[in-house]
RNA sequence: GGAGAGAUGGCAGAGUGGUCGAAUGCACUGGUCUUGAAAACCAGCGUACCGAGAGGUACCGGGGGUUCGAAUCCCUCUCUCUCCGCCA
């Protein structure tokens, strides 16, 4: 959520920022100057009444106690009419109050200057690329093939149990998953990030506090009876450790890790990409979540994305980076890297990362602070990235280092999962 | 599932109608003392909004009510804890 002093600080800004994603914010800006200026004259107002109010009960006692109960009387005509101007008036606060702040909930994050304008996926730039892309032997397969052919993922003993996109992955394949976890948050770890095994369900105001709701509501599985909604990404829990909290300056920058499932309804998008392991209801994520102070959050972004690239260094596979462009950003994106690996055998590239600064937008729901130099309250910067999802790699892994004999292991991944060709 | 207790500042914990944004202790920050440290002593120390400032307003889990006046009384919701039962 956008900070509605600084629209009432450069709403030129904001407008024209936002028109890189495609949106014209101009009526809703102006909507908002408005009623935030009418919120404070009303608050104003409002404070006024209380304060002669307040003076007027103290007057009052005072005088009881001194035995002036007529003149105490007499003040108490007063109070009762500012009593209830100032109940119209709180009335009339509210009001603008929710009005207000459901208009800045329909404003997503201004783009970062190096951000271009662009409506999807076709306008985004790639920044860099990385590794060779093998030219594999006639027979090659895809990835849910030879998910098959070495009995490592049973994708219909999935459909019975749950449903559709939700793989039971066996013998090689649930080892392979293991072990991608485990060099994942020993990566991380070594990283300098702090390990957290969090909660899979959230309440509503984690929901919020990440920005999931009420965005996105539909995209998550919920547990109504409970009041709980299953987890889409471990950014959720574990950005909302730090929820309502004043950090100390001197942590920054706090890096945490975490892996977890993540849930997604996916709703809307049957029969778009949802072969093999490109699309599921349940899959497997490590996280890493950065916080620190606006000065040096771009650096910190420029570490995670080093971070991540020597990842998929370690896992050889070929990839490029891209930065999105404003439209294919997410909604609480001010700069988003995308990672995809190249799929050899379905020779199309797959997203297997996205690492975003958040700025203040995440940090303003959050209540998330910091004590700057003169003691003062500001919002912190988040920041967050995939690091990494495994079905995608998984599935890149197996296409792209399948030969005659076998799939081999990258040297960094079979020290995890104690064999280096699946046969 | 049954029974009970509770929700107050970073933490612990007082406060049952006015002078309470809130005692006290711990923690933290600055200072005195000390070769240095500890101890002791002195001072400071919640958040948000409005205001150039002085200052004002709100907040004692959320919402509503009683009252001139509510942390304190009433209603309601939520959450937490303890004991019993069941159970990984």
């Amino acid at each position: 959520m956008l900070q509605i002093q600084r629209i009432r600080q450069e709403p030129e800004t904001i407008i024209n920022g936002l028109k890189k994603r495609g949106v014209d914010a101009s009526q809703t800006v102006h909507d908002l100057l408005e009623i935030d200026g009418q919120r404070r004259a009303i608050r104003h107002k409002m404070e006024e009444k209380q304060a002669r109010s307040n003076a007027l009960a103290k007057e009052i006692g005072t005088l009881f106690k001194s035995g002036k109960g007529a003149e105490a009387n007499s003040l108490k005509n007063e109070t009762g009419l500012l009593k209830q101007d100032i109940k119209d008036l709180s009335e009339e606060l509210h009001t603008l109050e929710e009005k207000e702040h459901t208009l800045l909930l329909t404003l997503p994050n201004v783009p970062h200057p190096s951000v271009k304008a662009g409506k999807d996926e076709t306008d985004n730039e790639e920044v860099s690329r990385s590794g060779d892309i093998p030219s594999l032997h006639e027979d090659a397969k895809p990835h849910w093939d030879l998910a098959s052919d070495y009995n490592l993922i049973d994708f219909e003993l999935g459909v019975k149990i749950s449903g559709a996109g939700f793989p039971v992955y066996v013998n090689h394949g649930a080892r392979l998953q293991r072990a991608m976890i485990n060099f994942f948050l020993d990566e991380n770890r070594g990283a300098g990030y702090t390990e957290y095994q969090p909660p899979h369900f959230v309440n509503a105001a984690s929901g919020y506090g990440t920005g999931q709701l009420p965005d996105k509501e539909g995209q998550m599985y919920e547990m109504p009876l409970d009041g709980l909604y299953a987890i889409p990404t471990a950014e959720v829990p574990i950005t909302n450790i730090f929820r309502d909290e004043i950090v100390n300056a001197a942590d920054f920058p706090i890096k945490s890790t975490g892996y977890t499932p993540c849930f997604r309804r996916e709703a809307g998008s049957y029969g778009k990409d949802v072969r093999g392991l490109n699309r599921l209801h349940q899959f497997d994520k490590v996280e890493i979540v950065s916080i620190t102070d606006p000065s040096n959050s771009y650096a910190l972004l420029d570490e995670m994305v080093a971070h991540i690239a020597g990842l998929l260094d370690k896992l050889e596979l070929p990839y490029r980076v891209l930065r999105l462009c404003g439209g294919d950003a997410g909604f609480t994106s001010a700069l988003t890297y995308d990672f995809e690996v190249y799929s050899a055998a379905q020779q199309r590239w797959l997203e297997v990362s996205s690492v975003s600064n958040f700025e203040t937008f995440q940090s303003n729901r959050l209540k998330l602070r910091y004590r700057d130099e003169n003691g003062k309250t500001q919002l912190c910067h988040t920041l967050n990235g995939s690091a990494m999802a495994l079905p995608r790699v998984l599935a890149a892994l197996l296409e792209n280092h399948q030969t005659p004999h076998g799939i081999k292991i990258p040297k960094a991944l079979a020290e995890y999962t104690g064999f280096d060709i699946i046969k």
